[in-house]
DNA sequence: GACTCTATTGTTAGTGT
DNA sequence: GACACTAACAATAGAGT
């Protein structure tokens, strides 16, 4: 969308990729909050910042915080929790 | 969007719900690999289905595979994990 | 490495099958 | 409780500031 298309591949103007990423981010965030709003489902999104510089990368959740997800989620059964623990666990592998 | 306008509140009839989700779900996961591919960050999304009767409930991710995860992934320093641990375990303290 | 504007492409609510 | 269609609403690429 927008003013021409773009492929979808790595954008290679800095300026451009981080400005898309603002962009597409805060986008992002809003339709997850839609989907478990609209349709009463429990979701969760985390997304990690580019690397500028020595800067830390940021990182940005949805549910912004413990206090947004406890009011949110309703995941409370044993059964739910063990198919969350072992999708979990098997990003997490990944990452370690 | 579409022919009217929704509030952004729980989808009453149910039949409008459930098509209203795997159409949202769909769009998600969509913007989640656009967000990815385009800006060369990492991301993860986590989805759970809607209670269905005794079906179980379906649970969701992107990327959808431990594969595709090593594959796009690039989080392997030390200080990384230890923003994403500790993203996670907030979120998972409140599923538990 | 922000912020607005808007033409343009993308998403989807409601309907029909 | 699927799936296609499409008008109508939303997101956003690129340019301007």
């Amino acid at each position: 969308m927008g003013r021409g298309k773009l492929n979808m591949d790595l954008i290679r103007n800095e300026k451009s990729r981080y400005s898309n990423f603002r962009m597409r981010k805060k986008g992002l965030m809003k339709k997850t909050y839609e989907l478990a709003t609209l349709c009463g489902i429990d979701a969760c999104i985390i997304v990690f910042g580019p690397k500028f510089g020595c800067h830390p990368i940021e990182i940005e959740t949805w549910p912004q915080n413990p206090d947004e997800t406890e009011r949110r989620w309703k995941a409370k059964s044993i059964e739910r929790h063990m198919e969350i623990m072992q999708k979990l666990i098997t990003l997490l592998r990944m990452m370690l």
